[in-house]
DNA sequence: CTATTTAATCGCCGACCTACGATAAAGAAG
DNA sequence: CTTCTTTATCGTAGGTCGGCGATTAAATAG
């Protein structure tokens, strides 16, 4: 039996239903990985597993104000996810919602 | 063992192999994917397997202009393909593309 | 040949994106 | 407290996107 409480919106897919996805959130995800800095950066967190910003900043030739904004983009996405340490930021890949993103792909 | 000296373009995929992809021919795809009336027209097309663009006007609330700009940003990225028929355009989903977009979201 | 139908393209507009330098904020170090 | 380091945010400039109506192009119908 499915515990239905702990999925408020998104019910809980059945493994043959290819039923619709929502286009906009799927869409939303996709804008998101639409430039190939974000991509890049999206691989090198994968990469390394987790990483300050700075360190991004270095691998990238742009400014850090661009990198931060990137780096925003894929936060609301919700693709990654950044944890305050100190004085700078400590940035992961949100592996969970890349497999969710990867299971809307599937059922394209 | 890995031959290193081939790799014109789209070496045959080996499932193992997760090595680089190109971040700007993924960026470009997820690009286009990053409309919700775009996943839309790619949901209907993989539903209905051929259409012509017409029929797409008529179940998006766009004028005829504007689907038809984003039908063209589709078939810029791959995903789509089209052929002239009479005075229509009979558009059909790039199923090969989309099965090798796939596999570049696998590997991410 | 003249309509009619169907798509693609053009021109326009407001909105958003992407880059940058400059500045602000917040913790660490002296 | 002051300074340094690290990141986020602001403001701006140029480019792209997304929508529309109007126009053009091409094939069919009469």
């Amino acid at each position: 039996m499915v515990d239905l409480n702990t999925l408020p919106e998104e019910e809980d897919r059945a493994p043959g239903a290819d039923d619709g996805m929502d286009p906009e959130r799927f869409a939303a995800i996709c804008k998101a990985l639409g430039h190939p800095v974000r991509v890049r950066i999206l691989e090198y967190l994968k990469k390394i597993d987790r990483c300050v910003c700075g360190e991004i900043v270095d691998i990238l030739p742009l400014a850090q104000s661009t990198v931060s904004q990137h780096l925003k983009v894929l936060k609301s996405a919700g693709l990654i996810m950044g944890e305050v340490n100190g004085p700078a930021t400590c940035y992961c890949l949100d592996r969970q919602a890349l497999a969710g993103f990867k299971a809307l792909v599937y059922r394209l």
